[in-house]
DNA sequence: TTAAATATTTAGACAAAACTAAATAATCTT
DNA sequence: AAGATTATTTAGTTTTGTCTAAATATTTAA
């Protein structure tokens, strides 16, 4: 697998994970910033190597095969992710670019060993899941701040979006994995949603809260 | 850069350090096991890129800039291989296939914070100096086996061949970094030297004195 | 249920990095 | 100094991954 194919089979596996469907040739194009009949060359690449499965016009889906690839090269991404912010102090807006480079060296033994010597972490530093060396992982059950009930209590456990932008916005506000906020009130009018957390209160746009991931406490 | 002109920067990068003279398109095809005509089209780019001075027929040197970006890479190489046998107990004859790959990240902050992680070790597994972030690095004197004076005794601070098959010998036969040993006797006939260390005589061929750094003690 | 809009695929090109085979330059021999 | 040998470069292909433009299929809407 090169480093393209290994990208392709990742944003197929990511897009999978968002709706389930087929992935379309456009979604891949937009999710690879590429253009689609980019995609439809590399698609046709990868049904031949038996990666995904691809019926012209209707999408592709990954195979077994494909999805357990995919799944590994996300376990590399988000170990390295953690042995930047634990080993090397990064922040965790600043993991995500270097873990993309990281996440395409080939060695299973670095991998496993890496692991280890991290303590075999079950989250990333967004409180991603990291699949352990079968594949396997847990998954999180988890909110986003614009399905959270007003009045209830909640902990931050993850970010949909992992930009620096938006992480940094987090940072600036003091917000972050474990940060306990109690819902005061959700606007209907532009969706905005009023939290309170560490004595003040905070009005964050939708965008914002759609990009929380919550969890009842 | 990318991960090939790289490629090509160390190996001019060591066979200048071999020899002081310009690198030939032969030296360096055999180096990077490839073909003389490939060679000569990457050596037209890097110096389109002014990575090397070149004039057909006469081989290649690097320019200023060429050697900057090479000890870098090296600097990099050398601080996964001691990251890998340091934090993920690799051994020394493992290390070197995986940072050919690590060598390749491009993060400055990942590089330096790595080399702080590692408490800025000033040599790697085989005996190697490491740059620092500016690019410099203390030589190490050393002499190779087959140089060394029948009686004297000497430490060995380095090899040559950093290849697993050699290490793996050096392993079986208990010789590694720091240990000490006394010359017996250096016979003409095969130019095979004969050590004593740990109390016991060991019988080295001409390639394995070759590949052995020794400094005296 | 046709027409318009949108999505996808095909065709043809290009750049990077490699190769083989042929041409040419440099060096060694006598 | 000419001829032979060796080293190097040039010319022409190949593979991978990308692109633009054109063709075709699908979906949406009148
Ligand atoms: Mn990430
Ligand atoms: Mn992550
Ligand atoms: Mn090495
Ligand atoms: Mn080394």
């Amino acid at each position: 697998m090169t480093l393209a194919e290994e990208n392709y089979l990742k944003a197929i596996y990511h897009l999978e994970n968002q709706s389930s469907n087929e992935v379309s040739t456009n979604a891949l194009a937009e999710e690879m910033q590429t253009k689609a009949s980019s995609v439809t060359d590399m698609i046709k690449k990868l049904a031949e190597k038996n990666m995904v499965s691809y019926i012209p016009y209707q999408g592709v889906t990954l195979s077994k095969k494909g999805h357990a690839h995919a799944v590994k090269v996300v376990r590399k991404h988000r170990l390295w992710e953690v042995f930047l912010l634990e080993k090397l102090n990064f922040s965790w807006d600043e993991v995500h670019d270097v873990a993309e480079q990281l996440e395409h060296i080939k060695s299973e033994k670095l991998t496993d060993k890496l692991d280890e010597f991290l303590d075999f972490p079950k989250v990333d530093p967004h409180g991603d899941p990291i699949p352990d060396k079968y594949g396997n992982f847990e998954t999180i059950d988890k909110t986003s701040l614009t399905d959270a009930q007003e009045g209830l209590v909640y902990v931050c456990v993850g970010v949909h979006d992992s930009s620096s932008d938006f992480l940094k916005y987090l940072d600036a506000n003091h917000i972050g994995l474990g940060t306990t906020m109690k819902i005061i009130h959700k606007e209907p009018f532009d969706n905005s949603v009023k939290i309170k957390f560490d004595d003040v209160e905070l009005v964050v746009s939708e965008n914002v809260a759609k990009n929380l991931f919550l969890k009842t406490v």
